[in-house]
RNA sequence: GGAGGGGUACCCAAGUGGCCAAAGGGAGCAGACUGUAAAUCUGCCGGCUCUACGCCUUCGUUGGUUCGAAUCCAACCCCCUCCA
């Protein structure tokens, strides 16, 4: 049996792994790594380190582990690391306020949860999970003065973000400038041959690279992908502009979200973002993609269309084909053809008062928390959003005998209403 | 340690004695439109036993001045900036 190292020229690995790249340090670099491993059969060390403090892995973050699984594929030895001690620091990046530290239990906490959501895309048992706190906490106090007397101030604050801040007067605490230190100092401890980030992380990255070569070690190489912009990115300018994606401007997809919100997010996104989102996370091969966009503009192929074939596709990754044919057809349903799954509608009972025969019509809304006070219902009503048995309630005012009755508020809310005697 | 600035509704932010439940923006919700949970337009966006020039709660906290305070005074708590 070959081994998987040999499965594919260095060449070949060369152009897989590093396809949609922004930037390469240093491509020959990695061409002579990737023969050296080819000849010698001798794995490459992948790292990749993740920030523990938001266990909930979205679409963004699966930019990089494609590429890891790119590496994986090739035979490759990928060290997913959690920086569960530099999780105790917080990375200022893209930040300019200084971050709370996460507490050690917290960390910890976080970890396991990202470790059940990043197998979707990783090989599970060709993994190495790593936590940094192995080798930092051995590091000591004397290591950690020695680390970072190799580091002039100057040359840390020429990372974007800690220089605006120093030249705008905002605080810098000390432990943030440890930072970039520790993360290269990880590049050290596992002798990575590559590491991979996104491109915001690009200076941390090269701190990696120059710790290695002042060690002595054979300096990593650095692969960095873009950024994915959010959902609610836009076109402006000819360009897609907009906050990358993330869990606290929630504007993001996550791994292990149910299918049906998974598809409904991707369905929301704007045509623009569609292609953009196309060329990073879908599988298929550009050319087709630049095939279909052509077809779009040319008024041959529906805008919709491609989008549900791309929320499909998403879908399937996570949770398979059967759930992602599901989730398009409920999503056609619900808000194509605006028909309600009666039978999977919450059941309410409401109680009517004391020795009368009705109960208004707010009340019963705001008891069963279909909105939020009364005056919340009135506002709804008077807006026409309530809708009995499907017809339009126009009256503030209604009243509901005993019965049953089928309730939507809005598009979204709906329910089913048994009202009877306390 | 010294000087100054600030704490307003989910967030940002106006308001500096009555016309303030409190401008504006964002977020959110709804309606229209749509292939869409996009864009756009419109409306709503503290609660209440509500067709109101009504009642209650709310502008860091606690007291006070006043017929009346988010707005004035006092004390306290918290945040930020500059100087040292």
């Amino acid at each position: 049996m070959t081994s998987p190292l040999r499965r594919a020229t260095p060449e070949e690995q060369f152009a897989e792994v590093t396809r949609g790249t922004v930037e390469l340090h240093v491509a020959e670099e990695l061409k002579a790594k990737l023969r050296r491993s080819y000849e010698k059969e001798q794995p490459l060390v992948v790292k990749a380190g993740f920030d523990p403090s938001r266990p909930d892995l979205h679409l963004g973050h699966t930019l990089l582990l494609s590429r890891m699984r790119r590496f994986q594929d090739f035979g490759h030895q990928v060290v997913f690391l959690i920086g569960d001690f530099t999780g105790l620091i917080g990375d200022p990046s893209g930040k300019n306020v200084t971050r709370p530290a996460l507490s050690r239990a917290e960390v910890l906490a976080n970890a396991e949860t990202y470790k059940t959501q990043v197998y979707k895309v990783l090989d599970e048992g060709r993994t190495q999970v790593r936590f940094n706190s192995e080798w930092l906490d051995a590091l000591g106090t004397e290591g950690l003065v020695r680390l970072a007397a190799r580091w002039p101030l100057a040359r840390m604050l020429e990372r974007e973000d800690f220089k605006t801040r120093f030249r705008d007067g905002k605080s810098i605490a000390l432990h943030e400038l440890l930072y970039p230190l520790l993360q290269g100092y990880d590049s050290v401890a596992l002798k990575a041959d590559v590491e991979l980030g996104s491109s915001d992380q690009l200076f941390n990255l090269l701190v990696g690279r120059t710790l290695m070569r002042e060690l002595g070690l054979e300096p990593q190489v650095i692969l960095t992908g873009p950024i994915l912009e959010g959902l609610d990115a836009r076109l402006q300018d000819g360009r897609i502009v907009g906050e990358k994606m993330s869990k606290s401007l929630d504007n993001y997809v996550g791994v292990s979200e149910p299918p049906d919100s998974m598809f409904g997010k991707l369905m929301s996104i704007s045509d623009d973002l569609m292609w953009r989102y196309l060329e990073l996370l879908s599988a298929r091969p550009l050319a087709e993609v630049r095939a279909a966009r052509a077809e779009v503009a040319e008024g041959r192929l529906h805008p919709k269309d491609v989008k549900v074939r791309f929320a499909m596709e998403m879908v399937e990754r996570f949770h398979g084909p059967e759930a992602a044919r599901r989730a398009a057809a409920d999503f056609d349903a619900r808000f194509s053809k605006k028909q309600l799954d009666v039978d999977s509608l919450p059941e309410f009972a409401v109680p009517l008062p004391e020795g009368a025969g009705t109960v208004p019509l707010v009340r019963a809304l705001a008891d069963t928390g279909l909105v939020t006070s009364t005056s919340d219902g009135r506002r709804l009503i008077a807006q026409g959003a309530v809708r009995l048995d499907g017809a339009r309630v126009s009256d503030v005012k209604a009243e509901l005998t005993a019965g049953s009755y089928l309730v939507q508020v809005g598009k979204l809310r709906a329910a089913r209403l048994r009202v009877g005697p306390p």
